[in-house]
DNA sequence: TATGAATGAGATTTCATTCAT
DNA sequence: CATGAATGAAATCTCATTCAT
């Protein structure tokens, strides 16, 4: 955790603005810094490079939301012998906690999903999917037994993205947090009828 | 249609290949044409600027996608007085022929829908989006009593904006283009079930 | 006398809208060339270079008025001997045959006087005022014994300059021929009485 | 007041002998970085662009110029109600000061008016004129009832022109400034004198 | 006569980055 | 902790001109 100086501060605040407004390739660094009321030094004296000042921004949010993840996948393969309405509550309370999160740092992850370009987060979706994806195909097989063994790995592919890009879609495409809530609770739902539908007979 | 110039197929090649692989902003017109062997002012008698060059390459197949859609959906209209399943031949024939047209120019909507950023393309998505959103929306209305009128446009906004992500995936994702077409038919499949399940009761 | 091939003159036609419009350096042969609806090929095989075309423009009218000037003051210096007040009325017939000269090739003069900067003829204003300061050194010289020889070099530079420059303000300034005549004769009327009054005691 | 970098100061220097020799637009900023011996980096360091560099060195003189000017017209409408002859010693003393400041920055003046076709200045003369015209309007109408009311704008405006090209005259004609001194004063003696005699039946 | 293609040098400008102080 | 200066490479684009055909 980095001291909070001040100058620090306006700079983060200022390439905020920048990298969301341009995105990470046309950012300029020197408005940023003109900006922030600084010279380009004193940037270069907080951040190792354009790519370090871009992780200050994202990195902690990142991180959380990976952790948030992770957290809850691993309870859900704990509840994974229990049957599976019981854990629909549960699900429900994951994704209001996603949302908060990411409506919490709404910037951050606009400019995280679509503005990286260029930066070491340019891949930052398909290692979501990554995760998503090795969950997703774990608990499938786990799962088989419940669903007559009927899924196959591509088609897990596919939903894991689906989910992602409707996420993606929300944070693109709605500002208002609980608007936003309520539309991706219909969208999974519309996705979790569409997969009972698929595989049921 | 442009003379074949030998020069002109040389730069849009190597045009190509660097669009691809850097996204149109990264793109340098000087390694363009060096790859291609010729100078700078070679690439400026044949392409006013880097937007027409890259519409050199993107144009004609971006078209001939909106072309198809049109037509596709002009036909929706006339056939929706008949019974909504009576079209589903219809819609595979045209899912095939989507699926076919952006696989013969691969590259080209590989490009066009991940690495335009910059370009006069930037905004392609987002314009199928509006035309597919329109018909949808027209379609939905009409169909209205069909299904009750439970529908609302937003449902119709993700809706459309699934589905196209569906297309963005496929393409950004799988590049043979049988497994493609087995895989899209499927999520339209499941995204069709899903729709029926979620206005139905 | 060159040949009046057509694409000649279309050439020298956009040539003369070009370079009014821009100015001799800023122009753009690429331009006038497609404006005439041919190529730059064609353009070179009609006159040498870029200076060379825009002498296609101007050396007529430019030739002419310097041989209307000459041939003026060659029937003026025959004249010397006569009584001073007799040759008004040649004067006046000479400024009305300059200014008509003049406003027939108005755009070249235009050009010539003011978008010349780079060309050959960057210096022409300089070229007319040495001839006219030969002529008036000549004719003061002559004429010392009229005024008393009160008269020197520099002043007559100063006069010549001031005639020139006045010719220049009527066509960059008044478009109608008609008036321009007018205020020109207007100014040198204005001319001479300041000659008189400054020389007479 | 800007701080008196050595490379800033270097750069002014050998810009202002470019655009003395070559004019603005064919001024090459390639050139006067590599005269200076910096890179063109360091150019865009202290000037915004081409532009601002030309600033740099006008602006200063030129503003000057307008406020030596405002200055004298003011103190001229307040000596309005004296007799005419009262203010020909100011007279003299204006000129003189203007003079002494434009020559003062000769090579600035020089350039600013005959090099700047490209430039924020290329319609400093223009400017000058629309300062001259008004006052002189002003003074003229003010001034209507002593000279019988017989002098109509136009000639205000020809009037105004002859002036300010007898001064642009003289910069390019006249390196040394008493003799440029001199020379003007005759002008405006002569230019007086023709005012009045026009003007006086 | 004229085309169409291509050159090659040049233009201005922007950028991330470095470093002595 | 921060400045101010400077680098050097790269960017896109424009130009007058040439030449084989």
């Amino acid at each position: 955790m980095k001291a909070d100086s001040e100058t620090r501060e306006k700079l983060i605040e200022s390439a905020r603005k920048e990298f969301l407004e341009k995105g990470y390739n046309k950012a300029s660094l020197r408005k940023i810094c003109a900006d922030a009321g600084v010279t380009t030094g004193a940037l270069y004296f907080f951040f190792q490079d354009k790519d370090a000042l871009f992780g200050a921004i994202a990195d902690e949010p990142y991180n959380e939301l990976i952790a948030i993840m992770k957290e809850h996948f691993e309870e859900d393969e704990a509840l994974m012998e229990q049957p599976y309405e019981a854990s629909e509550g549960d699900h429900d309370e994951f994704v209001e906690e996603l949302v908060h999160h990411l409506y919490l740092h709404y910037d951050v992850f606009h400019m995280l999903l679509t503005k990286a370009q260029g930066s070491k987060y340019e891949n930052a979706v398909d290692e979501l999917a990554d995760i998503l994806d090795e969950t997703y195909v774990d608990m499938t097989d786990k799962m088989g037994s419940h669903f007559g063994g009927k899924v196959n790995k591509t088609m897990v592919h596919w939903l894991t993205h689906m989910i992602l890009d409707a996420f993606i879609h929300m944070i693109t495409h709605e500002k208002d947090e609980a608007k936003a809530l309520e539309h991706i609770k219909r969208v999974m739902n519309f996705i979790t009828k569409g997969w009972t539908a698929a595989i049921d007979k």
